[in-house]
DNA sequence: GTCGACATGTAACCAGTTACATGATTAA
DNA sequence: TTAATCATGTAACTGGTTACATGTCGAC
């Protein structure tokens, strides 16, 4: 028999959308502990300003995509609960499966600062270049502490492999400074 | 005695603004031309669409740090050059100097992909790491095209950093997608 | 004569951020 | 009482993309 489901468009979403009802997939959470759960979980590669997550909470629920329930608490202020819907997961199970792989996006005003360095004050350039590699080490140093709380936990299996990626980038970059603090020591002494 | 351009307040312009204003201190180009080199050149960390360059171009005419020279052309259509003002590099120099550092900014629709791996079809998720590593093989060989260009030119030396980021990116991209089909392999026999 | 490279731009839209605004509860 | 954390949202803006629109020139 034919599976409807399969049948219908897709609605063209923005990846962070998919991903949000992705983490709902992991059990129901407010907009303010999605925001938690993102920071450390998917906030390497896809990280929404508070505002926004509550925008596509609203959007999910307006899709059918997800469920809204009001929680009462008693210690703190109320908050509203978020499900994924059977809908939902079928959605975004598709949109895994089916949807051609758009590109990375990725921006760096720091590189931009490197390239035109022959325009800078050598030791402002090497200023920036340390201060970026100290954002490198505490990045690294995060994803680290992540790393045992995750290994070998069936469930976070693929996420690991994300991590992996974010320790493995971090040190690159690390590496990279290094390098380019050597360059710039050897040119102007 | 004071320089007064020190006193004067730099408007708060994106990064990718001041690498287009960058770019014309290579030499004056056209809004076409600059397309151009910027994807051979900047293009792996600020990449802005066509139009986005025009607007910016107007808008650095606006602020006085280049200037408008129309170009008639015999064999091809007319175009319009444009070429840093003093003013322009003294304020590009002073952004380079001393703007305080952004931060980075990546997203990437395919590691939420494989975050949410669980979800997937095995042999979809497989698909998927295959062609986004034969997208990051295929930036190796344009970058790696480009090195020898460039390496060894004194005027590129701070581009050649910036280049070296990137090869060394796409590497570790790579092997990580090795890792990733090995682990993938050995789950799902 | 039509295709591809050259060349410039507008309009509409959307994604995403910042700043603002509100308010509850708990601990110092 | 004051600060910190919890909690949710709106409004204004901006950065950036896509699609549309126009047109030249040379080569096949």
């Amino acid at each position: 028999m034919a599976v409807k489901t399969k049948d219908e468009a897709l609605p063209r979403l923005p990846a962070g959308t998919w991903a949000i009802l992705g983490l709902l997939t992991f059990g129901e959470r407010s907009g303010y502990d999605l925001k938690k759960l993102i920071d450390l979980s998917v906030g390497h590669f896809f990280s929404p300003a508070r505002s926004q997550i509550y925008a596509e909470l609203r959007r999910l629920v307006q899709l059918g995509y997800a469920r809204e329930r009001e929680v009462s608490q008693t210690d703190r202020p109320d908050k509203r609960n978020y499900r994924v819907t059977p809908a939902g997961e079928a959605a975004l199970r598709r949109w895994l499966d089916e949807s051609p792989l758009e590109p990375d996006s990725f921006k760096s005003p720091f590189l931009v600062k490197v390239f035109f360095g022959r325009l800078m004050d050598p030791d402002r350039l090497e200023e920036q270049v340390r201060e970026y590699r100290a954002g490198a080490v505490s990045e690294l140093a995060e994803l680290e502490a992540l790393e045992p709380m995750i290994r070998d936990e069936p469930m976070t299996a693929f996420p690991y492999l994300t991590l992996r990626a974010g320790l493995s980038a971090c040190r690159h970059t690390i590496r990279w400074c290094d390098e380019v603090l050597k360059a710039l020591r050897e040119e102007t002494p």
